[in-house]
This record gives structure tokens, C-alpha cells and sequence, in this order.
DNA sequence: ACCTGAACACCGTTCAAGT
DNA sequence: ACCTGAACACCGTTCAAGT
């Protein structure tokens, strides 16, 4: 039998592993994730995996960060001449629809950028927007956290499912104002999208106030 | 050896399985509830913990319930005579506290009420109160929908947390505005809680300019 | 009624061995 | 360099057996 000249091709690489780790997420669910199911999907055997990754913990990283990097951040590039207002707007809906089609990675996610280089990228450029914009550092700091916790929110669960489908969970005399509460889960989307649209504009709205008390109202100079 | 006469008090109980379970989510975290480990801290076997709950599942959501049984709702009661603003602004404290407290438990409470009753409770006072302060039925679950995207959202990840405590992690090439990022972890609690009153405020102030164009201006009729 | 040990079908990860 | 099978120390849950 003649040598091999070289090892042939891998049979793995970080971005297949990623691929396969992020459709198993998609359709099974976080806790269907094991190292040896993952490696079947990829036809090869569990501890394969860990010449490309040191713990299964750092495959879940890199599928949260190819989630973030499908945000879209052009809003904030200087060229682009948005204001902070309609800029952190289409963000943050972009952002929502990122986490959206991938709700069941949104756990991961919520651990914070870490050294994640897209999660870093979005961090990056809310910041840069928002002190562009003449928003003080504290505070540029301040609305890059709590449009986080908004947008995380809205995503790690929803409101409506998260009501049974049941008219006699219900008891009137214990929840005497949850009486239409069973018809929530098969809104689900419209009421979790309705409720989003709403806080958003809200929080909007209300930075809007504290950035003209900032630079002067506006027919004050 | 004579019989007894009936079988002795029992070792197990569900409030001491969810006693010792939260204890254990709080000091080692979800990932460290195993039920062999939750048994050992009480002195059974593993499988005891089956004569009492069906699953882990269910001794966690009982875990996640008791700490919604601990936010005030006393603000929403008819006879405390609260405007709904400073009424939601003092609940949303009080929910956060109750959260900040056990972080670890958060993640199972994402999953929302189902059929928790402290959950439904809070849904139910929430809702109640919305609409006895005269906003239309589907904006109150807006509000309670909302509202909880932006506590829940603040309590499932720390926004300064997330970001590592290394100044080399953030080359300003790859992300000019990180300079002081590295800051953050250790301001935690200051950052959080300042992002958290500020997010807070201006959901409350958008809001308000909401329920006015609903009732009219206030010098409006 | 309530607790037990044994068992089943899994886990993440390490490691020596192969090519 | 990259993949393998075997092994270690775990999991959640079921079940027959004990009292």
C-alpha cells in the first residue's frame, strides 16, 4: 500500500460545523444540540469536533455571531446622513428580525458579545452613532443597553406565547382580567409585533424629549 | 419487629424540593441543577424527587413562580388611588429587584406564564390596571407585553457584563469606538442600572405623550 | 404513599491510537 | 493534521421492589 502523499482534504472545518450546528438549533431547538448528534448531521464522530472547537460552548458562540453579523449597520455609517433617531429605528427592527428567524439561538446571544466579532461590530457602531450624534458617552453607553434589553427581550420570549391555548387556565375569580388571554397564542405574531412597534416608538419618543433638553428645544436655540 | 403503624412523615415535600432547588439555582446556576445533585442536598435519591414532580422542568418553573410571587403588585389595586405612570414605573423596580435578585432563574421565566399562577397574577394585575386607567384593551396588552420585553431583556444578560474585562479584546482598528469597553465589567451594576432608570424613563415619557393624544391634551379638554 | 437501587439511553470531554 | 473508538464521569427518567 503506497503513502498518502498528504492528509486528503479534512473531512470538518469551523464553517461547516457552524452551518450544521446553527440548522440543528434552527429546527430542534438548543437542548437537541448534543457534540455527538451535531457530528452525525456532518457524518463524521463526536470528538472530531474538537480539533476545530475547544467546547461545544464555543460552537454556540460562533452560531450566535454569524446571527449578528446578518444586522444590518449601514444606518449608522457617516456617509449614510441619518439622524440617531430613524437610524436606531430601522436598527433596532433589523436587529429584531435577525433574532427572529433564528429565535432559538436568542439564549447564547444574551450572554453579551464577549470577544464575538460581529456582536463586538454592533456594540461598535450604536456607540459611534449615538456620541456622532451628540449624545454625551454615558448616555450613548446608556442607549446601546437599553435598546439591548428591549430588542433581547422581545426576542428570548415571546409575550403572547407564552400564554396557554386554554380558556380554563383562565379562572375568572383568580385572574378576574384574563378572560380573553386564551386568544393570545394564536395572535402570537401580531400582538408580539404590535407590542414592539409600540415600545420602540415609545422609547423613541421619550429619548427624543431628553436629547432636545440636551441641545436646547428646538425653537429655544 | 412490629408494624408501623402508618408510613413516617415524609422526607420530601414540593416547597423543600423548591426551596433547595432555588438555593442551588442561585449559587451554582441552571446548568449545575441536576436532579441526582438537587437529591443529594436533601439527603434522597434522585428519582424521590418523581413522587413529587412530574419533571426537572416542572421543579424549575416552580422555582421561576416563586419569584414571581415576590414582586409587589400592590401599586395596581384599585384603592391605592396611582396614576398608571408612577404605578408601572414603581412595579417595573419592583419586578427587576425581584429578578436581579436570581438571575439565574431568568431564562426559565422567559418562557413566559403558562400556567404559573404568580406569572398569571402579575399579567392579570398589569392588564387590570392598564385598562382602568383608560387605555383601549389591545394597547394594555401592549403595555404589559412591552414592558416586560424591556425587564426581562435587562435581567436575561447584563449589558456590561457582556463585554470582557481586557482592553486588548477591542483593537481600535476593528472598533474605534470600544476604547474604554473594557471599563465596563467592572461599572456593571452602576451601567445597568443607570441604562435600565434611563430606558425606563423614556418608555414611560413616550408613553405618556401616547395616552394624552388618547385623552386629549391636558389643556385641551 | 413514598423512597430505593438498578437500569436505559443518553450527555461533554479526554486520550491513545491510527493514517 | 485530523479522525477514530474506548473510556470517564456524568445526565433525566422509568420501574420493580421494598416498607
Amino acid at each position: 500500500m503506497w503513502r498518502m502523499a498528504r492528509p486528503r482534504k479534512p473531512l470538518l472545518s469551523r464553517d461547516r460545523i457552524v452551518e450544521a450546528a446553527g440548522a440543528l438549533v434552527d429546527t430542534e431547538g438548543l437542548g437537541a444540540v448534543s457534540t455527538r448528534r451535531l457530528a452525525a448531521a456532518l457524518g463524521v464522530s463526536g470528538p472530531s469536533l474538537y480539533n476545530h472547537f475547544r467546547t461545544k460552548d464555543e460552537i454556540l458562540d460562533a452560531v450566535a455571531d454569524a446571527v449578528s453579523a446578518r444586522v444590518d449597520l449601514s444606518m449608522f455609517e457617516p456617509g449614510a446622513g441619518r439622524d440617531w433617531r430613524s437610524a436606531l429605528h430601522d436598527w433596532a427592527h433589523s436587529y429584531r428580525d435577525a433574532l427572529s428567524d433564528h429565535p432559538n439561538i436568542v439564549p447564547v446571544l444574551a450572554r453579551g458579545p464577549g470577544r464575538r466579532p460581529a456582536g463586538l461590530r454592533v456594540a461598535d457602531a450604536v456607540f459611534g452613532a449615538m456620541t456622532e450624534a451628540g449624545w454625551p458617552p454615558a448616555q450613548a453607553t446608556r442607549i446601546g443597553a437599553l435598546m439591548r434589553y428591549f430588542i433581547l427581550g422581545s426576542a428570548v420570549g415571546s409575550f403572547a406565547g407564552g400564554f396557554v391555548d386554554d380558556e380554563a387556565a383562565y379562572d375568572p375569580s383568580d385572574y378576574p382580567h384574563l378572560g380573553q388571554a386564551h386568544l393570545l397564542a394564536e395572535r402570537r405574531r401580531e400582538v408580539d409585533e404590535g407590542a414592539f412597534e409600540t415600545g420602540l416608538a415609545a422609547l423613541l419618543d421619550g429619548l427624543a424629549l431628553q436629547h432636545e433638553a440636551l441641545t436646547g428645544p428646538a425653537t429655544g436655540g
